[in-house]
DNA sequence: TTGAATACTGTAAATGGTTACAGTAGGATC
DNA sequence: GATCCTACTGTAACCATTTACAGTATTCAA
């Protein structure tokens, strides 16, 4: 391939992937500024002998990139968040087993360094604008601060509330009326673990 | 959506998963037994006005796919979405003096092309779990269907509330008791633009 | 130094594909 | 009973896009 047709084979790779369909041999032209279409068409056929594409005659816009080359540095710098289904309490948060599914998110978009995500199962947190269904965004960490929304894993489940240290305990406040809160005494707390506080919410209407 | 929509629908995103490139009207013709170019091109401005599609005009091929169905892997590409601020009721949405700060999101998170953000302002629309300071995602798109929520541009205000189109005009129900339905008649109903659905919001804790 | 490939310009024909306009029929809504 | 949306048929105009044909200049290998 020479360094004309890597150009032209890059061009139509950015084009495909900014708007998800190939160019015409004119928008070809008009990027490189070629004043008539051959110039393109001849690419093409050069390209198409070398195996890097194929078309269909007569068919505007209906080149396919046959060769995956690699890909372009991203701009955004991107976190892949695990979204988690059951954790269980003997295991570790990570633990494969529990990876339902994976998000793709820019990394400033919520604080913290080891996040997590976990679905929204029932009603206790609506009060605090959160729904069943929601992605609760959450960022592992050890230790929490008075008042902080996070998920605490008791009794093989995880569930979210509003964390206060107390006398007797680790309160677990629901934001929900019809939730009572739930304490936990500091012996039973060692069955009682941290999995993360809360740094964000998605909902998908 | 309807049925056939649907057929239509699942025929272009089968044809791109095989072949890479959306098919001409004439294909989804051929594949359905339609006699006219029209029956498709039909069904293709419905799916476009529900922002399942878009497409350019005079461009064969050109159909893009809005909404990502079946779980296609599809590397993670990023959109660009403005965060607007104050939207002026005579400017175009995307005017560049509405834009106070860029997201950038992954693609597939939320469905629709053209997104732009709003922070959200005060408490009418709590009921649905849409708080002051959340971040709302919204496709701009030329129309709704009935009780979805979306951004209208009302007395040069944008105003998050949900939509039903009745016999006397627009009625904007706000999803907060302490605050009241509002109709728009037909006539007046120009001065009261659609912005865009909201797909999603974001909460940052 | 000849031939073959690359890298284009320029014009025009041919055709592929979309769109416009007109119309039919059924179902839903009010 | 009127009106709107879906779901098509049919014809034809319009134009977008490809392709054919003819030609120039440069590079590189045999």
């Amino acid at each position: 391939m020479t360094k004309r047709q890597e150009e032209v084979l890059g061009f139509i790779e950015d084009f495909v992937k900014e708007r998800s369909f190939a160019p015409i041999l004119q928008e070809i032209c008009d990027h490189f500024g070629f004043k008539s279409p051959n110039a393109a068409s001849d690419h093409l056929k050069a390209l198409a002998k070398k195996g890097y594409v194929a078309w269909s005659p007569n068919s505007p816009r209906s080149i396919q990139l046959l060769v995956r080359r690699a890909g372009r540095p991203g701009r955004t710098d991107m976190v892949t968040v695990p979204l988690l289904g059951r954790i269980a309490a003997g295991h570790p948060i990570f633990a494969l087993e529990n990876v339902e599914d994976h998000l793709e998110l820019p990394r400033q978009l919520f604080r913290g360094r080891k996040l997590f995500a976990l679905k929204v199962q029932g009603d206790s947190m609506t009060g605090a604008g959160i729904f069943e269904g929601d992605l609760a965004i959450l960022a592992a960490q050890p230790d929490f601060e008075n008042g902080q929304i996070a998920a605490v894993v008791v009794d093989e489940e995880a569930t979210l509330k509003r964390l206060y240290r107390t006398s007797r305990g680790l309160r677990l406040k629901a934001e929900n009326p019809a939730f009572p809160d739930r304490v936990v005494s500091s012996e039973a707390a060692r069955s009682c673990r941290l999995a993360g506080i809360l740094v964000g919410t998605i909902r998908r209407f």
